[in-house]
DNA sequence: CTGTTAGCGCCTTCAC
DNA sequence: GTGAAGGCGCTAACAG
């Protein structure tokens, strides 16, 4: 581990360690052109790498960013990641990454571990929970987070945020459509036909899950639906999978099967809508001639499946670019801007042709 | 910016500040029971976070490992990540990660930041390229890397390393049977019956994709057939979609379509593979009935994807906590182990049925 | 068991 | 333009 210093360059070239801090690195005072190519070849010679520990310590400042996601696998998360990235890269910025299995306790001390590393900015992915098991871990998070930021430190989360954290003004939130898109999606399918719905969502107390349930039965009951099925099951294509077989049952037994085709799924994200389908068509159950089925997020390595899913994009890297530059105070925190997502139609639902016919 | 110190938590406990740190971070001396809970609770008031930097420049180790993946969007590096993350906090460490669009420039760069950074291993995934225009780049890349080992640091490589690299003992290899499970892949395809094959393979000159062909060639060549043809085209979901294009409409062309169902087209990855079947449907040509696709990887997220996909399956996470463990000296650099894949059969090749029909 | 003294490697006034 | 101090926050010998 011992890689040169900076004093030992500055030896090498016959100067003081100053002028070479100078040189390497482009202070104000410019040194003299001819001693500048001297230390330039010492550092060469002794393949000096400068000690960003010690340079952040004196100049205290990091250069880091943290990121906190709840499974750097998945690709809503692998996306954000992305953008996160690329966005940090841009603005010379190094990225801290924490995957925490989506436990507030883990989360804490990610944020509690990029506090310690001094990073410049944490950005916050994936939905909060209001369940009562997690209070206390909230709690705890948000009180670590008002720590970082009481002394300097800047945070954005991605999407909703959880009443403990509503109130601290220092945390930039990047609004996601999840209620407004929700409602748009469930439009575009109460337009195109459906008149029955189920919903397949995580846990209560999800915050986004509950967001876009929430969004999806605004609109329905706008059209004067009231009765929307609710699944609740784990937030993962795991979950999606047990609810598409146990609806397919439902649907199987269904005295009366004069619904088909006029029924409609919406999975609150796309990677559980491709377990929902996977489950239904375990059991037989065409998608969409049976049944439709929608999702949430437009994932773009499922682009290709098939049936094509109908979902409600997300520009997700666009996202974790945008946090970042939300926390780092390059873009104001408008509280009136929010990401724009999209209604994606496709293949999982019916097609404009039925639509018509009926 | 003003987090508080060591020295005001000592301060505020009326002790030294070596005693509070031995406290804060309990060191080989332990100090008075009742003297620990007056510093406890000064550091708490406080809201005392140890400076990480600081820790890091006094006893010159860091706990920090740098991952650079070519995109960390694509499913098979975030499932590597995941590996490497989680691998990476059992053991204390936190990860630095870059995104460098497969380009050596910049995976030396980011080699370069994480040297700076003193990382205490560098994870480095994501194919090689001996593509002459990359030699430069590459040669840069290896003596990065080279600085990086004499000062101390450990490397370690997920896959097939390139010739400059080669010779560089300190870079612990993470062998990826991709020669062997590509050759397995296709003696399990011609056991099934098929008698034709094509290969959508990356640019010549990707180490990964080149051993993936070479191994499937192995295989066919042993079988008395060398005439499979090889479609180059761009490593990604889109290379594969427009070589599924232009397959479809040689395929159609052909005078005898007799072959039908007995070809067998293997892309050298699990995405590019999902890109070819897009291109072939989009013409109008069925999988596996009209002809067989097999991939690579066996990402975890197209597993619901139909045609399920026939595949090569890698453990990408836990490659990736091998990595880290490799890197870290947890294991032993054996040069006999490598990661052991499966062949998996699947629906987007023709069944053991047909199999038998034959 | 606790306090003192030196640095870790670098940056940054401040004089020259 | 260049060098000489002092300090960033913490740890690690040393003494007591």
């Amino acid at each position: 581990m011992a890689a040169s210093t900076l004093a030992q360059v500055a030896q090498l070239a016959g100067v003081s360690p100053a002028t070479a801090s100078r040189v390497l690195n482009g202070s104000a005072r410019i040194p003299g052109p001819e001693v500048a190519e001297r230390v330039r070849s010492a550092a060469n010679e002794l393949g000096y790498v400068a000690n960003a520990q010690a340079q952040s310590l004196a100049r205290s400042s990091t250069g880091l960013i943290g990121l906190v996601v709840h499974d750097i696998a998945d690709p809503y998360f692998s996306t954000l990641a992305r953008g996160v990235q690329d966005y940090a890269r841009g603005a010379g910025k190094m990225v801290l990454l924490a995957s925490t299995n989506g436990t507030p306790s883990e989360e804490r001390e990610a944020v509690a571990a990029f506090a310690a590393r001094r990073a410049e900015a944490i950005i916050i992915a994936g939905s909060r929970s209001t369940q009562a098991q997690d209070q206390q871990a909230n709690k705890e998070l948000a009180s670590e987070i008002q720590r970082y930021c009481r002394f300097g430190g800047s945070v954005a989360m991605v999407g909703a945020t959880f009443p403990s954290l509503a109130e601290m003004p220092e945390v930039r939130v990047l609004k996601v459509p999840n209620f407004d898109q929700a409602r748009e999606l469930a439009q575009s399918l109460l337009r195109i036909g459906y008149t029955s719905f189920r919903i397949v969502a995580g846990p209560q107390g999800l915050v986004t899950s509950d967001h876009r349930v929430a969004g999806f039965h605004d609109a329905l009951a706008q059209s004067g639906i009231s009765s929307a099925r609710v699944s609740r099951v784990e937030f993962s294509r795991e979950g999606g999978y047990e609810a598409g077989l146990s609806i397919a049952a439902e649907l199987q037994d269904q005295p009366s099967p004069s619904a088909t085709g006029t029924e409609c799924i919406f999975a609150v994200n796309d990677v559980m809508a491709m377990g929902v389908i996977a489950g239904l068509l375990e059991r037989g159950v065409r998608v969409p001639d049976d049944v439709g089925v929608a999702g949430f997020d437009d994932v773009e390595t499922l682009r290709d499946f098939r049936p094509s899913l109908t979902t409600a994009q997300l520009p997700l890297e666009l996202m974790g670019a945008q946090a970042v530059a939300l926390a780092l105070g390059s873009i104001e925190d408008d509280p009136l801007r929010s990401v724009v997502g999209h209604v994606m139609l496709r293949g999982s639902t019916r097609s404009s042709e039925t639509e018509q016919a009926t």
